[in-house]
DNA sequence: CTCCTCAACTCCTAAAGAGGACTTGAGGAC
DNA sequence: GTCCTCAAGTCCTCTTTAGGAGTTGAGGAG
């Protein structure tokens, strides 16, 4: 004999799935459910809370419970990677007229809003590793959000780290006042003379922190993406890392992986 | 003024953030926190339920809640592809001398117990699209499991297409004695003529449901990431799709990708 | 010593009740 | 017509109460 609520939960998911009850749906009250499962409201409450957490289910304090709808999604692809490679060289004049701003997410998008704020600070232990430096060491970091114009709620946190020894050959990359940086990161690695050899990215996913549910507003049974991209240099050399906080509901990313011909 | 239970969540979380509760430590019993706080037993468990679905802790029936530890992580590496190609031309014989089991997750493991079942279907309308075919058209599949001889829960859950058509020139991949596929997919591919010039991942991520929480061994607090993998021929055909599905606690995903020289 | 029982402690399920807060639409004041 | 008020309906917070079920360790039976 399972437990009440999972029994609820149970068949009120079958509706769903089954399509019983489409996507923007109101669910009957709690009230009324419990009534029909002659429950009381709490059990049929916990069963609700179960289907929240699944992300199948919205609640609305003073509306209904509802079937919770697709959010539209972002796609995030590594061949964006080559593209900002090509571009770093070229003149700020001809970057300007092929539009998209550059930036680490690598989102494909013209209309963004993005604030950013920059600070000096020293590598920890984590950081020290990736970086191959010893602990303690100077780093530019720059945490950033990226918005649709349109949209009320970020679908990207950024935080981007550089070797300060490295960048301090290019004083404007150490002022506050050139933000977002022009022409990118890559763009900004090409004027200290650094050429890019290739990208690693570390992808793992888990719940929101309510810190990250908050800023992105990510209801209850949703997931968070995170993303770790490691650039180095044509010599083997870690020159920046970017620690990127996606959005589960509304990102897709996208790897391109080509093969070797026989 | 704030929710109880939200500040009650918040100095907890903050204590086990600060380290003063370590992993693995056991929390306070639900009935001393709610003497500590002065409030109700549901209250505090509410609290608890809170920092549970965000991963922070772990409840075990009758033995207490404790501070969740990190649980060992595999990587799967888009390096891989190119190593399965390599291979898939070698002989059996030499194969079996270099070890690893080649399966669709890349996961590099040597000591893998998997299980599969195969059966011939049809594509429905994403499959039919994923794979430019008519809707309808028919499809073997295959689903399995890897999992550590050493642990008992497993990390993957893959689903792998093939267009019938196709695979029928080699009568072997029509029996299902043939379990798991000797050499992997892309050899079976190679002896039915399919080179491969580039594979596609597509991730996303999202709280299990709860079959994949049974089976993935998934405790509330975690997520899944959603891989699939399109393989394309040097004919630009889409020629195997794989739907696979990975413990968020316990996988990283690694993608490097190499950047044309200047 | 080994095994078993059992009490004490833990978290879990379920209910009922009181009041609060949010949303909506009907109806009246202007 | 427009605006406001307000009641009804909704979900939310918190409490109290009752019993159930898993875990552990102490202590006795053999």
């Amino acid at each position: 004999m399972a437990k009440a609520y999972e029994r609820i939960a149970d068949d009120l998911r079958e509706s769903i799935r089954a399509g019983q009850l489409g996507p923007g749906e109101r669910l009957p009250s709690e009230t009324v459910l419990a009534e029909e499962y002659g429950r009381s409201v709490p059990t049929i409450r916990e069963a609700l809370r179960l289907l929240r957490d699944e992300g199948l289910i919205e609640k609305q304090h003073g509306r209904g419970n509802f079937v919770r709808q697709a959010r539209t999604t972002v796609r995030r692809t590594n061949l964006r990677h080559q593209w900002e490679k090509d571009r770093a060289r070229e003149s700020e004049a001809h970057r300007r007229q092929t539009g998209a701003t550059e930036h680490d997410t690598g989102l494909q998008v013209n209309d963004l809003v993005f604030r950013a704020s920059y600070r000096e600070t020293t590598a920890d232990k984590d950081l020290a590793e990736a970086f191959g430096v010893p602990e303690g060491h100077a780093l530019l970091e720059r945490t950033y959000r990226t918005r649709y114009a349109a949209e009320r709620a970020p679908f990207t946190l950024v935080t981007s780290y550089l070797v300060h020894d490295i960048v301090a050959a290019n004083p404007d990359l150490l002022s506050a006042a050139n933000e977002p940086w022009p022409g990118g990161t890559q763009n900004q690695l090409f004027t200290v003379g650094i050429e890019l050899d290739r990208i690693e990215e570390r992808v793992s996913a888990r719940p929101p922190t309510p810190e990250e549910a908050e800023e992105l507003d990510l209801p209850p049974g949703t997931a968070v993406i995170l993303l770790r991209k490691t650039s180095y240099d044509i010599n083997d050399r870690v020159v920046e890392i970017s620690d990127v906080t996606l959005p589960g509901d509304r990102t897709e990313l996208f790897f391109t992986t080509p093969l070797e011909r026989w």
